[in-house]
RNA sequence: GCCGGGAUACCCAAGCGGUCAAAGGGAGCAGACUGUAAAUCUGCCGGCUCAGCCUUCGGAGGUUCGAAUCCUUCUCCCGGCACCA
């Protein structure tokens, strides 16, 4: 923990973690002039928060190390609904065991970023449940000028769109995000809301909610949304971006996703996703442009990174798995302990001895250990020549592995492409 | 409730009786190049016991030698109108 700084505003903008904000200068005093609660809301829309949710977190690990008091909220209620802005479609109502079970994981995620001694873990389904549509249309949607809603760029849009049309349930979101700062402004003090840049609007609903009904200014910050060079290199649709749960993206494939960043990103990256002092990064990206081909900016991203989420721990073992399954040593020169380490941070599958002996089709056999969804994709990769086993190029679809082809002791390497790994261990 | 529009593979989107496993684009995957980059080029991209076969075009049924394409009906979405209050 560093000591608190007096400017956490600026912090952010030379982090490129800054979008808009409210008034600067009264924020800015507003944080320097004592210890402020500040709430960032999460939907629950997936068991586990992935590196998209990343920015959120460091805005909110910056401003807790600044000496301001972060709260979670899990959007267990707001979930219930779904966020139109800039959906281009309404969304599917998720059902309670759902949520439930989503909110779960993101719990857990939270702390593997802040310190969570010092941080409150809300879910905003506790404060909207009970509360009646009467009270609420009387005390919130009275503050609300449909006019004003509709000129909304996020709402106007869908609005527009002869194709798709916004529900009433959608239209209300806002309202409920602004009754959720209000409550937590009543409950908790707080006095900051963040989110990500497409999320402006409705924190100023909640800005401008509390101060016609209590009179009083609290503030609002957005990150960029962000993407990679590449494009959506970050969305979920995009089916690549990493989970923090370490059950669902281990840290070796956590540590791999950072090390493939583009070289165009690595700076913008280093700065958002780590605390690294912006002089060594600066550093790090002048050393990275003499020599690309080194990737050090990666490595120091992915190290980092990994680090964050997954501690020392993970970092060593993504470490470790990285030099075993990138290394120039041939697969079969391991010991079968080193692969084994490997073996916990790859995909893989453990078969039964018996199942080698008696020889297993390798197009079976990937589709087991998940290097392919079907055996035609894996007979596809064979014929186009992106299958090895150990370090053996395979041609040959119809090709049987028996024990002759392990590695090591127990375990065989299978690998697609350049970058996939998976690992079948047979006991 | 009525009228009209729509539902096609991961996404967008053609198709409108056979030559459709289904154009095109995007995403994704593999190969070449390379730095486990970028850009570019090539191939793949429903499944299978893969020169062939099987299952797909919202669900169910029907017409036909033959349907993603025609008919009936159901579900859902969108728009307009009406009704209720």
């Amino acid at each position: 923990m560093e000591s608190p700084m007096s400017n956490p505003i600026e912090t952010l903008r030379e982090r490129g973690l800054l979008q808009d904000h409210t008034d600067e200068a009264s924020l800015v005093e507003h944080l320097a002039t004592g210890r402020r609660t500040f709430y960032v809301g999460f939907d629950p829309t997936a068991p586990s928060l992935h590196v998209g949710n990343l920015a959120g977190l460091m805005v909110m690990a910056w401003l807790q190390r600044a000496g301001h008091r972060p709260i979670a909220l899990a959007g267990g209620a707001t979930g219930r609904i779904g966020d139109p802005s800039f959906r281009d479609e309404e969304r599917a109502l998720m059902s309670d065991e759902e949520v439930e079970r989503n909110l779960e994981g993101i719990r857990r995620d939270f702390g593997r970023v802040l310190d969570m001694s010092d941080a409150i873990l809300v879910d905003n389904y506790e404060w909207t449940k009970d509360v009646t549509v009467l009270e609420f249309l009387r005390e919130i949607g009275k503050h609300f000028s449909v006019n004003q809603l509709i000129s909304r760029e996020a709402i106007r849009r869908r609005m527009e769109d002869r194709e798709q049309g916004i529900s009433y349930t959608e239209f209300s979101y806002t309202l409920l995000q602004a009754f959720d700062y209000d409550y937590l402004y009543r409950t908790y003090g707080c006095t900051l809301q963040g989110g990500g840049s497409d999320q402006w609007g409705n924190i100023l609903s909640g800005v401008d909610l509390i101060r016609r009904r209590h009179g009083a200014q609290v503030h609002a910050i957005t990150w960029p949304l962000v993407e990679g060079s590449d494009g959506k290199k970050f969305s979920k649709s995009a089916g690549n971006a990493p989970w923090l749960d370490p059950d669902l993206t281990s840290p070796f494939q956590y540590y791999q996703w950072w090390l493939n960043t583009d070289d165009r990103d690595v700076e913008r990256f280093l700065r958002m996703y780590t605390f690294l002092p912006i002089e060594e990064i600066e550093e790090i990206a002048r050393a990275h442009a003499d020599d690309p081909g080194s990737r050090m900016g990666q490595r120091k991203l992915a190290a980092e990174t990994t680090r964050i989420v997954h501690g020392d721990e993970g970092l060593r073992a993504a470490e470790q798995a990285t030099a075993v399954l990138f290394g120039d040593a041939p697969v079969s020169q391991l010991s079968d302990e080193v692969l084994a380490m490997a073996f916990e941070q790859a995909p893989t599958a453990e078969i039964p001895r018996s199942e080698l002996e008696a020889g297993i089709g390798l197009l079976d056999l990937m589709t087991r250990v998940g290097a392919s969804k079907s055996n035609s994709e894996a007979r596809r990769l064979i014929e186009q020549g992106g299958v090895r086993v150990n370090d053996e190029p395979i041609t040959d679809s119809a090709r049987v592995v028996g024990p002759q082809d392990l590695a090591t002791a127990t375990t065989l390497v299978i690998r697609v492409g350049k970058k996939r790994q998976y690992l079948a261990r047979f006991l």
